[in-house]
DNA sequence: GTGCGTATGTTGGTCTCGTG
DNA sequence: CACGAGACCAACATACGCAC
């Protein structure tokens, strides 16, 4: 590219809009996402409640970022709607010469990790986990200025695939949730007239306690809430058991972690957890193989009928930390169809579970378009020097 | 085993104090 | 005395483990 690097500061200029805070008035706010996805509107500042006694504001068209986010991208241009809001002195606020630079422009720029690391190496702060950006940093970061009207072009081409890119996720994301709901659909199908049979009949609980072995060291299993299934914990040392009884996971089984059963930690145990432990907290369940698969479960637990009935089961009310009680999971009644349907529907678990990863797939490359585009636009060509 | 309180981790934010 | 940077805080999620 035949163009020369300047530094943002011929570009930039630092503006601040300093406000005294008035007790009596109320102040619209604004914060900005990480990754460069823009700025959000965050309840407004109580002018009685807050101990700043100065607000700045903010307007359309300015540059601004989050001192405390840089290093990951909180960088946004004010928009349209949000003339006239006020931040806190951690926002530092730009206004753009817009005769040599286009905010959109900028705005593809700071889309960029590289710049994000490049603006914020050597920020301060060590002890702390974050790092602040002084705004020096972002006025002496230098850049390729094309003319205005490359700067057009480049913003409207990217502009253009971003929209499809836009387009293209949304579809993915429509075709998941017609997936999930003809998935209900059939699963409500399935069970349609079924009996309903306690879970002690249809997959009762297998516990099977493990003797520790100082020397020996225990992976630990875990089950993430909201049906996301299982993660593996550390390895724990023998020594550090402690009195803590542990009870050993196999592949196969249907794990509740019963502190989140009811907001859906129940997983199936996969090939790659097979031997992993759990403590008392999680319950292993084995269907018996005439009456009912374990992934038929697992999806009953997942419907808003299981959810509702492992609620059910589980009282107290300190927080989030609602225990299942073992007594009431026993208890709990399944609809049970004959098996071959059971078979039938996990077949088309197994074919959405595909489709997914397809669908995964193609949202993964979806997403990779714009980065790769950056990056042949903004550092195709020379290297800086 | 159960129910519940508490510890710990994560994230997004403001406060305040030492210092040049 | 303004400012930068660590201290501190709040909200939430997750995990642990005591006491009955």
């Amino acid at each position: 590219m035949p163009t020369t690097k300047v530094p943002l500061s011929d570009l930039l200029s630092l503006v601040s809009d300093p406000c005294r805070v008035d007790p009596r008035g109320t102040y619209p706010n604004l914060g900005i996402y990480s990754f460069a996805r823009g700025v959000f509107g965050k309840p407004p500042i109580d002018g009685a409640q807050t101990s700043a006694n100065t607000l700045y504001r903010v307007r359309r068209g300015q540059f601004i970022y989050s001192r405390l986010f840089a290093f990951e991208g909180a960088y946004a241009i004010v928009p349209e709607e949000m003339d006239g809001v006020f931040v806190s002195n951690e926002y530092p606020t730009f206004d753009v010469d817009q005769d040599h630079l286009l905010p959109r422009y900028l705005y593809w720029l700071f889309q960029r990790r590289d710049v994000w690391r490049q603006v914020a190496v050597g920020a301060k702060g060590m002890g702390d986990r974050r790092q602040r950006v002084h705004p020096d940093k972002v006025l002496s970061y230098r850049i390729d200025l094309p003319s205005l009207g490359e700067q057009h072009r480049i913003v409207e081409k990217l502009d253009r695939v971003a929209a499809l890119v836009d387009e293209r996720r949304s579809a993915i994301e429509v075709a998941e949730r017609e997936t999930q709901a003809l998935l209900l659909k059939a699963f409500q199908r399935a069970i349609h007239g079924a009996p309903l049979r306690p879970m002690a009949e249809v997959a009762p609980l297998v516990r099977r306690p493990v003797e520790i072995d100082l020397d020996a060291a225990y992976p630990e299993l875990g089950v993430r809430s909201f049906g996301r299934g299982t993660f593996h914990k550390p390895e724990l040392p023998g020594v550090e058991v402690g009195n803590k009884k542990l009870f050993r996971i196999c592949a196969g089984d249907l794990v509740f972690n019963i502190v989140f059963a009811w907001e859906g930690a129940v997983a199936v145990a996969q090939p790659e957890d097979d031997g992993r432990v759990g403590s008392h907290r999680f319950l292993t369940c084995v269907p018996a193989p005439e009456t009912a698969t374990v992934e038929f479960l697992r999806f009953y637990f997942s419907t808003p009928e299981g959810l509702q009935k492992l609620g059910e089961a589980s009282p107290g009310g300190a927080g989030r930390n609602r225990t299942l009680g073992l007594k009431k999971l026993e208890s709990l009644q399944v609809p049970v169809p004959p098996i071959g349907r059971q078979h039938w529907f996990d077949r088309l678990q197994t074919k959405a579970h595909e489709a997914r990863t397809i669908r995964a797939n193609t949202a993964q490359d979806v997403e990779a378009l714009i980065p790769a585009m950056l990056h042949e636009i903004f550092d195709g060509g020379a290297k800086a020097a």
